[in-house]
DNA sequence: ACATTAAGTGATT
DNA sequence: AATCACTTAATGT
């Protein structure tokens, strides 16, 4: 799991000598599969960089509708969990571990005098911005532009990139909810994409073809 | 066998 | 595309 870390940061360009540090004041955390991570409301203090395994995070307004931002992966670090740290305000999405995961956590109070010290440091928390910010821009194409069959579509896709899988083993309930819609509509347009042949069905199961 | 939860469908707005 | 009301199918106890 160190090899890991190292891996990760040495690919982003970080120093030895950082990366050294990250190991001492940094701890791992495991998530099981289904694990809420970080809620909405909650001071996060610490940044998260994913080592292994597959997160989600998913907006969430007050009446509990809620909407897929995007996955994070491994090597990848949450932007949004890391704004609320600078500014020190509370959560307003919500994490998730899609899968079984591996995070190592980073005390938030070494961040300020990293991003001053290191360049390499800097530039990786710009660059996972800018791949947050590209995704973002993304998922509001696909709410604004597609038809809402494309972007069901588009959901298990993207899914089925994330996870590596065929699989997508969601009800049709739990995907609505990712996506803002009601059960019935998925229904109906799941229903759909198995009659274009795009996917198959089962209880609680969805194979992409 | 029965209850619960998931999925399918027509009609209406 | 959303909602209602209802049916049918799958699964757990």
């Amino acid at each position: 799991m160190q090899e890991s870390l190292k891996s990760i940061l040495s690919e982003a360009g970080i120093e030895d000598e950082l990366i050294q540090e990250i190991q001492n004041v940094g701890f791992p955390k495991t998530a099981r599969s289904g694990e809420l991570i970080i809620t909405p409301g909650s001071t996060s203090m610490h940044m998260p960089i994913v080592l292994e395994g597959l997160l989600s995070v998913v907006r969430q307004d007050e009446d509990a509708n809620e909407i897929l931002l995007y996955y994070l992966e491994g090597g990848e670090t949450c932007a949004m969990s890391l704004a609320c740290c600078i500014e020190g305000k509370r959560n307003d999405f919500k994490v998730t571990a899609e899968d079984e995961s591996v995070l190592w956590m980073i005390p938030m109070n070494y961040l300020d005098g990293w991003i001053q010290k290191y360049k390499s440091f800097r530039k990786y928390i710009f660059s996972s911005y800018q791949v947050r910010f590209d995704e973002l821009l993304e998922t509001i194409d696909s709410i604004t532009f597609l038809k809402l069959q494309d972007r069901l579509y588009k959901f298990l896709l993207d899914k089925k990139e994330a996870t590596r899988s065929y699989e997508v083993n969601m009800s049709h309930q739990e995907i609505a909810n990712q996506m803002n819609t009601s059960r019935v509509v998925i229904s109906r347009l799941l229903k759909q994409l198995e009659r274009e042949g795009k996917i198959e069905q089962h209880r609680n199961r969805i194979e992409i073809l």
